[in-house]
DNA sequence: AAAACGGGGGC
DNA sequence: GCCCCAGTTTT
């Protein structure tokens, strides 16, 4: 793809995304923003299927709302009632972790910038720039696997880990973009551009893509 | 750079 | 049965 078209790729997914199922953090996000609900059910959803997720999350934030709350909660309870998530007792460590931080140092917020939200324990770069974009709503980019596989497939970045594609895409991809490019992209890539055997002859950008890596599709 | 964490679902 | 999944930390 030539850089110039991203306009036009952006401006198709949007319409096209609305017909087709949601990535699960986004739907959470748009019941109502509350970043400490984002940071948590990011948190559940890593390599983890969206539906159990999204069970797990229903019943935890059931049990408890703020990380006042659910720092009363054992870490054994916590963890009874996210299974069956994957890494199911390490993310009751990690949330459990969280929400002591969160009381202890920053007055019960989740903290509203990548510095400091990068200082917790079990967030990295992608769970943070989430919880800014969605929870926030301000300027940032999350790069899990579907943005760094389908930003390179296209041929819009040359990267070798999420990380260089992340600071390639803040070099290149309009800041207009930024928020919703995450959603954008996931959404295709757990549509569409799958991984394994992508199915570009339904892909709605499929004009625009170089297919790079890309053997065999459907 | 690679391993470890981990149960569920697709094939 | 084998492989993959909105990653991050540890070795």
């Amino acid at each position: 793809m030539k850089d110039s078209d991203i306009h036009k790729i952006v401006e198709i997914l949007r319409d096209a995304v609305k017909n087709w199922k949601q990535p699960i953090v986004t739907q959470i996000a748009e019941r109502g923003k509350d970043p400490f609900r984002i940071l948590i059910s990011t948190i559940l959803s890593l390599r983890t299927k969206d539906d159990v997720t999204a069970l797990a999350s229903e019943r935890l934030f059931s049990l408890a709302k703020t990380p006042e709350e659910m720092l009363r909660l054992g870490e054994e309870e916590i963890a009874k009632t996210i299974y069956p998530v994957g890494f199911y007792r390490n993310k009751a460590k990690t949330i459990k972790e969280i929400c002591k931080t969160l009381v202890e140092r920053y007055n019960g917020k989740v903290p509203d910038n990548l510095e400091e939200l990068l200082k917790l324990r079990g967030v990295g770069r992608k769970t943070a720039n989430l919880v800014i974009t969605l929870g926030y709503n301000k300027p940032g980019i999350c790069v899990d696997t579907h943005v760094h596989r389908i930003s390179n497939r296209l041929g819009y970045v040359k990267t070798k880990t999420p990380e260089e594609t992340e600071f390639a895409l803040r070099e290149k991809l309009p800041v207009e973009y930024w928020i919703e490019f995450n959603d954008l992209l996931v959404t295709l890539g757990q549509s569409i551009c799958h991984p394994i055997s992508p199915r570009c002859s339904m892909c709605p950008i499929k004009e625009y893509c170089d297919r790079i890596g890309v053997k065999r599709s459907r």
